[in-house]
DNA sequence: ACGAGATGGTTGACTGTTCAACCAGAAGCC
DNA sequence: GGCTTCTGGTTGAACAGTCAACCATCTCGT
């Protein structure tokens, strides 16, 4: 922990891809942001919490279990989930069998505007990712990313 | 326009392939971002900066470039370079040849920083990335991001 | 040479995220 | 039962980023 030993310092190879991967996921992400705000008045972030609720049994997470299936702080969980319910699209409810739980649930509204905003959505992903990768390619971003979540394990933010 | 035409919904491999990357993502480069600042009190962001100052001729970038380079807003440099310039990292200069540009420039000090910093960043992205991924799998993020970069071209945000 | 428009950069208000502190209920221990 | 500790969730302040408005300078057509 003290000397920082041997950094393994990456190949000028390894460093482009990685900055062309990091570039082009600011930009992607903003975009596709842009795009859902524009259309939808629908942040992307708040888009995949409706995604979630909407493939949920009786559309409803607890706010935990969105936090992590997301990597995304409870805290941020709170204040979206928040947003999204003066909105009309989120209500939370008591979670039985746990008296601390809260879940979120999706409402009818939620349900219509996430089927609006998904063209947009899926559309975008399409035309700017899915288009510039083969199938294999495509899944070569998602085993990649999946074994970094793996890697990164429970070491996830719990603020 | 005004019909969304065909969808081209996701096949179900995409969709999971990409839910990965999106979340794998970011809980990259939040920890990235948390092990660059509890190390070194320095942002990703910041970090990022400071590299391509670091490489650039006389460590001295335009505000403009550097926002296209990253994929940034101009205000958001703007911004970012004024939390840098407070860190005493960098200062702004004047740009020769163009009485509108500004040129943000690395100090000695900033440069001490980036040096110190490189070793905890590189040393991230290597446990949590590159070694999840063979060479050839990491030159399909460079090349897959590269493409979607170019397909945006131009129409990234100028605010 | 001059006006119209594009580009470069900053500002300030607003929105979204983080962080630390906090309360409430659950679980484990004796 | 009554501690202690852990987990679930919220809150409010601080901070980072977006957006729209703005001014200055450069460019280009005429």
């Amino acid at each position: 922990m003290e000397t920082p030993a041997e950094t393994p310092w990456l190949t000028s190879t390894q460093q482009i891809s990685w900055r062309d991967y990091m570039v082009g996921t600011t930009a992607l992400t903003d975009q596709l942001d842009r795009e859902l705000r524009e259309g939808h008045g629908l942040s992307l972030h708040e888009y995949e919490i409706l995604v979630r609720l909407s493939e949920a049994e009786g559309n409803a997470i607890r706010m935990a279990e969105l936090a992590s299936s997301l990597s995304h702080s409870r805290s941020r969980i709170t204040h979206t989930v928040s947003r999204l319910e003066r909105l009309g699209y989120v209500v939370r409810g008591q979670c039985s069998e746990d008296g601390r739980g809260v879940s979120a649930v999706m409402t009818g509204a939620g349900r219509t505007a996430l089927q609006v905003a998904s063209h947009t959505h899926v559309e975008g992903v399409h035309r700017l990712l899915v288009s510039n990768a083969s199938d294999a390619e495509l899944a070569v971003l998602g085993t990649v990313f999946a074994r970094v979540l793996k890697t990164l394990g429970r070491s996830r933010p719990t603020a």
